[in-house]
DNA sequence: ATAATTAAGGATAAATTTGTCCTGAATTAT
DNA sequence: ATAATTCAGGACAAATTTATCCTTAATTAT
C-alpha cells in the first residue's frame, strides 16, 4: 500500500509517540532497533517528518534524540502520509489512470470509491496518540520480532 | 496501489475481453494505444497474463495478436492480480510488518481489516467481463487520453 | 518455397526506490 | 577549551521496477 520509507515512518513515528519527550529524547539507534529497520535510511525519513510538517522534533549531541509534543501526537495518520508525500496515494486510480476522480472514472471506480472513502477516514481520524497506546497496551506491535 | 505492470495487466485485459475474440484478435499496437502503455512493457506484461494462468491467448503471425475466450472473461480481477503476483498486496500490513494477520497485527489492523475484506470482496466478485461491459457503455474509461 | 507479419524471448538501459557511509555541525559533559 | 555523543546532509551504491531494442520463431498469404 505504501512505500517502505513511509512504512518506517509510521512506525518509527508512533514509537517515538509511545516514548519520546522532551526530556527523554530516542537515538535513531533505539528506534531503528524498536521497529526494526535500516538506521541510515530511518535517520533520513526523519528528517522529512522533521523537515516537512514538523511532526517530530530533535536535538543533536549528548542524551540528544528525537521527541514529539503533545500537540503532535494528537495529529492524525494522514499527516504522516502528508509528510511522505503519499498524498497521491490517496488518490490514485486502481487501473492507473492519471487520476481516480468522478469526472473520468475507470470501471472499478464506482465501487473502489466507496472503500476509498473508509481509507480516508481512518487516516484523518486515528491519531498517532491512538496507535501509541494501543502499541503500548501490548496487543499490537510494530516489529517484526518474534518475541 | 498496484504496480505499474499491473496497472497495465488490467486495462490491457478489460480491452482484449472487450474486442479480441478468436477471429478478431489485437495486435500490440492497437492495445497499448488504446490503454495508453508502452507497447515492448505491455506486450512482456501480457506474456506474463498468458503463461502463467492463461488469462489471455495469442497467436502469432499475420492477423495474429491477442484474444480471450468466454471462459477467460469470466475470471474475476483477482485472477489478473494473482498473475501479477499482487496477491502479497492483500496480504500487506499498511505498517509494512510481514504479514497482515490476526495473529500479530499493528496498530492499524482492526480498522484496516475490515477494508481489507471489501477489497478483496470487489476483486474476487467483480469479473473482466464486468469491467470490460462497462467500458463498452462509454461511460468509463481505460486511459487517458483527452476526448 | 518465399516474403510479410506478428508474437516470444533475451539482453540491456533508464529511472526510481532503498539503503550505506562519511564528513560536518550541534550539543553536552569534563 | 576539549572530547564525546548524536543528529544533519550529501555522495554514493545496490536493488527493483519500468522500459526499450533486437533477434528468433510462428503463422499466413502469395
Ligand atoms: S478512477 Fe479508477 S479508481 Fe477511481
Ligand atoms: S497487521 Fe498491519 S494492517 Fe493487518
Amino acid at each position: 500500500m505504501f512505500s517502505k520509507a513511509t512504512e518506517y515512518a509510521l512506525r518509527a513515528t508512533i514509537f517515538i509517540a509511545q516514548k519520546g519527550t522532551e526530556d527523554n529524547k530516542i537515538g535513531i539507534g533505539e528506534i531503528s532497533k524498536a521497529i526494526d529497520s535500516p538506521p541510515s535510511f530511518t535517520a533520513k525519513i526523519l528528517q522529512a517528518l522533521r523537515k516537512n510538517n514538523k511532526i517530530i522534533r530533535s536535538v543533536s549531541g549528548p542524551n540528544g534524540g528525537f521527541y514529539m509534543t503533545e500537540k503532535t501526537r494528537k495529529l492524525p495518520v494522514r499527516a504522516i502520509l502528508e509528510a511522505m508525500g503519499e498524498n497521491e496515494m490517496l488518490d490514485k486510480c486502481v487501473l492507473g489512470l492519471a487520476k481516480c476522480s468522478e469526472t473520468k472514472p475507470c470501471p472499478m471506480h464506482s465501487k473502489y470509491k466507496i472503500i476509498k472513502e473508509q481509507l480516508i477516514e481512518l487516516f484523518e481520524t486515528k491519531t498517532i496518540q491512538h496507535l501509541a497506546d494501543d502499541t503500548k497496551n501490548g496487543d499490537v506491535f510494530i516489529n517484526n520480532k518474534s518475541k
